[in-house]
RNA sequence: GCCGGGAUGGCGGAAUUGGCAGACGCAGUGGACUCAAAAUCCACCGCCCCUCAAGGGCGUGCGAGUUCGAGUCUCGCUCCCGGCACCA
């Protein structure tokens, strides 16, 4: 029944309403404040140090912002106005990695233009990242599917054309049959398509390629400059997978050791281990090696030619995924040790990848264990060359005297080697190598939603378009359906590959393929520091000026790709001569995932729900996904079903089925998830709590860089904290409160006191990005300052500052009530003074035997005398002492009193 | 299997160099205000024993060690999270 309030009643609710913190109402006031004064400008200004702080910018997904995206924009946020209260001239920018895959696909469903699609996102992304106050420079908006700025993505695309780091190349794809599509590696989930569940095998295409093998010295050598994370460093360090070892040629020979006279009778191997050599007892190639057709005999070639289809046919997933049992064929063929002089067998093994070393190995069964482990299926000998194994149980792969091993014979392994590759090169079987794990990287998409290439073929040969024929621009296209060939949507618009080559007019084709996702955000820092020059990407004064990225923020899954890819891009930038620095991202910080609290329960497949007190997991060897059943009958497999966060019935803290009230339900933390049902969406949270409170408390959680569970409860323990703050500054009738005084702050006062501790403690945490404990400091401050009678006006101000970056709408709203007219951005940050920052009686705790027993209050400074005779003179103290004999007197001054005392007689 | 990170109350987490474990917040309990509720404010809040109180014991995943003193350092385990995984 609806309560109708009389006037008065709602005259005097509505005045007491306006007087306390609304959020709804301070927080769109200086947005619109922010946004129109363009206070967040930054422009080139040499008389100011820059800080350069960057968010990596987002995917405009469909489903909007996600709690996860401003608990990193938080951070930056913080230390960009931070930054510049502190006087530095700080970029902060904002954009959008507008072209991708989802957009695509909702275009083949609906046959929206995927520019529509991404335009309405963006307009989402927009408005949400607004609504949370960020301080961006918003005339620097960027996005990486305007011509206008993949133009210049096609420009830098040239350059790497001009040093023959880009190239054509025939490698094997993803194609799915069924979708008659070539699909990205991500779209390819155990071998199967991630849509549908269809076979996707590997089919040669020509493709263009990105030779980052040519920098991965660098890319290696690079990483020990960088302020980054040691996890992320050493997965690109694995990930480029420098080796050292040797090249070694084996070449062809008869069952007697003859070798065959041909020139080019020869193989190369790779190998880490050239010291075991001697132990090399037959030879493996790649089932794609080139030698395979040459080297089998005719009474092995159908077995050979078998297999080799086979593994041609898998995936490079399902070959590993199989590789429990090792398999391979004789070739027949036989080649040199080179070391021993003998002829060994030469076979064919998946277990070996074209794409790495040579595509060959020396198999050395002694002393690795895939080759033990084959030659033991195969039947091949076996022979120790580093002695400290047991052969009969496994390779030996740890350090040892060398045995059977001829000159060898007694060295260790590190001895062995240098001496073996010594020999290799005195005698020409080989050099010292290195060898990485890194592989081109493949740059063509069969897709629509990308960058053209600035590519035509004229005569069928590839040649680039001049800077000045750019930007290759999308064209409009009937259906952005795959064509079914493997084609890319692009090569059914005719009108739009049939052009001529502007530079001598002749009859030509354009490239078909577009560039993948990671092109755009590979130099997109760059085009933020000079975002609307119309002549060239950026200008070079204003590159040296702005760059380095002083502090790059954003999710470890881009620890590999998209990070490589760009310090790739920006090295050869720098070759070029178009960036001044060596690498881009000085600083890098990874926040952690936010989790969401997830409902669940198990299904049978009669749709019988029971709880997960009835429930068995049962983890599959080998497997990701564990299995559950029936604790009472392990035949039933049971599906694990969600309940959504706002459906689940609480009764006495324990959640339950809304329609079966006796299901408990198992309470967990997950990644959030539409199917989990435990997605927070951050609109909601702004609308409830502010974006102050939202803000706050993603950086309450705790420390940024790890994994922490949302609580929506928690959000409210913010903003009753914020609402504090506000009660604190403003009263009921809404005027500034009378505690705050013009008072000068008295340097006794233990408030002076705490306050400048606080903003000591404040600043350093902000220093060290540790927003959790900045945040208690302030909400101790507050306390105190609750307690307080009179707060003189200088603390008030301080606080205010110190707690903008956190919460600045807050902060400008009081800022101004407090009387001033202008934005605190630029507020100098509040200071301390060090001597204040310290207490001047402090309490020491007294132990007797290392356990705490009484503290004393005494000066901060007192010396060690005094401490004693202050814990002598406690009265607990002394009745621990008494009567027992003091060995030893452990006396820090400013931190403990610790007597050893002898135990009391009697027996001990 | 290999590499990296971690384990502290009911929960998130805090703790300078080895020096008062549990700051701050959430949840909880009791109280004030209220016709009542919400909101707000005040107090309590690791576990156990004793209890009128005072007190005492235990306690930072497990087991050892170093030290006057260990969440922190060393050695050995267990479990959890992330990455890589036939890379020769």
């Amino acid at each position: 029944m609806d309560k109708h309030p009389n006037p008065a009643e709602q005259e005097h609710t509505r005045g007491r309403e306006r007087a306390r913190y609304r959020p709804q109402e301070i927080e769109p006031k200086w947005q619109r404040f922010w946004l129109e004064h363009k206070t967040f400008r930054a422009q080139v200004d040499h008389t100011k140090p820059k800080y350069y702080i960057l968010d990596m910018f987002p995917y405009p997904s469909a489903a909007g912002l996600h709690v996860g995206h401003p608990e990193g924009y938080t951070a930056t946020d913080i230390l960009a106005r931070y930054k510049r209260m502190r006087g530095f001239n700080v970029l902060h920018p904002m954009g959008w990695d507008a072209f991708g895959l989802p957009a695509e696909q909702y275009a083949i469903e609906t046959g929206t233009h995927p520019r529509i699609t991404t335009a309405r996102n963006i307009e989402t992304f927009r408005r949400q990242i607004r609504s949370l106050g960020f301080s961006y420079d918003w005339d620097r908006e960027i996005s990486t599917c305007d011509p206008e700025y993949y133009r210049w993505t096609q420009w830098i695309f040239l350059k790497l054309y001009e040093r023959g780091l880009a190239y054509l190349a025939d490698v094997p794809v993803n194609w799915c049959p069924a979708l008659g599509t070539v699909l990205a590696n991500e779209e390819v989930i155990d071998g199967k398509s991630e849509r549908g569940g269809y076979e996707v095998i590997r089919k040669p295409m020509r493709q263009w390629m990105l030779r980052i093998t040519a920098y991965a010295e660098r890319l290696l050598a690079g990483l020990d400059q960088l302020d980054w994370p040691e996890n992320v460093k050493e997965m690109q360090r694995n990930w480029i997978g420098r080796s050292e070892g040797a090249r070694i040629r084996f070449r062809l020979c008869h069952p007697d050791g003859t070798p065959l006279p041909e020139e080019d009778a020869f193989f190369d191997v790779f190998t880490t281990r050239p010291d075991t050599l001697f132990g090399a007892t037959y030879c493996v190639l790649a089932p794609e090696h080139p030698l395979v057709d040459r080297i089998t005999t005719p009474e092995q070639r159908a077995a050979v030619e078998a297999y080799r289809q086979e593994a041609m046919r898998k995936s490079d997933l399902a070959r590993t995924e199989l590789a429990r049992e090792k398999t391979g064929v004789n070739t027949g063929g036989y080649a040199l040790n080179p070391a021993t002089g003998r002829a060994i067998p030469v076979w064919v093994a998946d277990y070996v990848l074209l794409t790495y070393g040579t595509g060959a190995i020396m198999a050395v069964p002694g002393g690795d264990q895939r080759d033990w482990e084959f030659a033991r299926r195969f039947g091949l000998p076996i022979i120790e060359v580093v002695q400290g194994g047991d052969m009969d149980k496994g390779a030996y792969v740890g350090d040892g005297p060398h045995v059977n091993s001829g000159f060898l014979d007694g060295l260790n392994v590190e001895d062995a080697k240098n001496r073996m590759i010594a020999w290799l090169e005195e005698h020409g079987y080989g050099e010292r190598t290195v060898t990485y794990k890194l592989r081109d990287w493949l740059f063509s998409r069969q897709r629509y939603w990308g960058e053209p290439f600035p590519i035509i073929y004229v005569d069928g040969r590839p040649k680039p378009l001049r800077p000045e024929d750019l930007p290759v621009v999308l064209p409009e296209v009937e259906s952005f359906k795959p064509t079914g060939t493997g084609e890319p949507p692009l090569a059914a618009v005719t009108s739009w590959v049939e052009t001529v080559d502007p530079e001598t007019g002749k009859p030509a084709r354009r490239e078909t393929n577009t560039m993948p996702q990671w092109a755009g955000s590979c130099w997109y820092y760059l085009r933020f520091i000079d975002p609307h020059n119309h002549e060239r990407p950026w200008d070079a004064d204003k590159e040296r000026y702005w760059m380095p990225v002083d502090l790059y923020v954003g999710g470890v899954e881009h620890a590999v790709l998209h990070l490589l890819y760009a310090r790739f891009w920006h090295q050869v930038l720098y070759d070029c001569g178009l960036v001044s620095t060596p690498e881009p991202f000085q600083k890098l910080v990874n926040q952690g995932m936010i989790l969401g609290f997830s409902y669940r329960y198990y299904e049978d497949q009669q749709g019988r729900r029971y709880s997960y007190r009835e429930v068995q997991k049962v983890s599959q060897d080998g497997l990701e996904e564990p299995r559950y059943v029936l604790a009472a009958d392990p035949a039933v497999v049971l599906a694990v079903r969600y309940v959504p966060v706002d459906q689940v019935q609480w009764r006495d803290e324990v959640p339950y089925h809304p329609e079966d009230p006796q299901l408990e339900l198992e309470p967990q933390t997950d990644k959030m998830s539409k199917s989990r049902g435990n997605v927070v969406n951050p609109d909601a949270v702004v609308a409830e709590y502010g974006a102050d409170a939202l803000r706050c408390y993603e950086m309450f959680m705790g420390p940024l860089e790890q994994v922490k569970p949302w609580n929506t409860r928690s959000v409210a323990g913010v903003y009753r904290f914020l609402s504090r703050v506000w009660s604190l500054f403003i009263t009921d009738t809404g005027d500034l409160c009378p505690q705050i005084v013009a008072d000068d702050p008295d340097p006794q006062a233990s408030l002076t006191r705490l306050y400048h501790k606080t903003i000591k403690k404040v600043t350093e945490d902000i220093e060290g990005m540790r927003f959790h404990t900045a945040l208690s400091a302030l909400m101790v401050l507050l306390n105190e300052m609750q307690k307080a009678e009179r707060i003189p006006r200088t603390i008030a101000e301080g606080f205010v500052l110190a707690l903008s970056p956190f919460a600045p709408h807050l902060g400008e709203e009081l800022w101004q009530r407090l009387g001033h007219s202008d934005t605190l951005a630029y507020e100098p940050w509040p200071t301390y003074d060090p001597a204040l920052a310290r207490d001047t009686v402090v309490t020491i705790p007294v132990q007797i035997n290392g356990k705490l027993r009484a503290t004393i209050a005494v000066a901060a400074d007192a010396d060690e005398a005094t401490l004693l005779t202050a814990a002598r003179a406690n009265e607990k103290v002394q009745s621990y002492l008494q009567g027992r004999t003091v060995r030893r007197e452990i006396v820090i001054p400013g931190r403990l009193v610790n007597f050893v005392v002898a135990e009391e007689g009697g027996g001990r």
